[in-house]
DNA sequence: CCTTGTGTGATATATTTAGTATAACATATG
DNA sequence: CATATGTTATACTAAATATATCACACAAGG
């Protein structure tokens, strides 16, 4: 999978690489039990320091995404705690919905977008 | 309107304060025309600094939700850019519906919780 | 005219976060 | 033993965050 990193944007390189391997998940480019490059592998791959990578690692694993192994390495291992991830989806999403209420985005475009990023992620 | 901060959330206090100014706009609480407190009244109201509020204030003028009048102060004052707001709230969807996806919500579940929203807020 | 209340601007300071640069360590693999 | 893994520690720079003052321009009201 390709990581890119965009150094003017105002996230945090660790939040963008937390993103795409998120994104790189749903989209079933990384599988449960494959495994993610090394911390100095793609650190060097993105011309970035190792524990920059590091950091962003240990909340994917924080947040149940992957799991560490010393020997191999970070490993793609998805701890569902389905009634969490409804919470924090549900809080998120309440910012994102305010936002585009105001500017007169009604449900029924928040459902289609809802949609076409679920088709679009295979789902 | 009752603004609340949480002093201990990792959110930057500016960021909250954007945030629950959309999120009254959004359900009413503030109309379009109403004005704001002034930067020094909420402030003090807070218990924060000026500053703070002003930078709130003037990110929320960037985004198009209220205008500023050097007599009156900030008033709600939405500009419709659609098309780019559905942009946004794309893009935005599209990172927190990988998560989502990632820990077995379905396309229901999140059709599901927008509704709730959209219901709450009274669209 | 003066006071008051707006937003705005500049400056300074403290704190925290982000990112980098090195180095070293324990451990597992071959 | 050499190599590669994550981990830990330290130090440093830069930026973001928040506060603290002070001052300015402008408008409203007495």
């Amino acid at each position: 999978m390709i990581i890119e990193i965009d150094f003017n944007s105002d996230e945090a390189i660790y939040v963008q690489l937390c993103n795409q391997i998120i994104l790189g998940i749903a989209t079933s480019q990384f599988r449960e039990g494959e495994q993610l490059p090394s911390v100095r592998q793609l650190a060097e791959t993105i011309g970035i320091n190792m524990h920059t990578v590091n950091k962003a690692y240990s909340i994917l694993q924080q947040e149940g995404f992957v799991k560490i192994d010393r020997r191999r390495g970070a490993i793609i291992a998805i701890d569902i705690d389905k009634l969490r991830a409804l919470k924090e989806a549900q809080s998120e999403l309440a910012v994102v919905l305010a936002r585009a209420m105001c500017k007169g985005i009604g449900r029924d475009d928040i459902h289609a977008l809802v949609d076409q990023i679920y088709d679009h992620y295979g789902g």
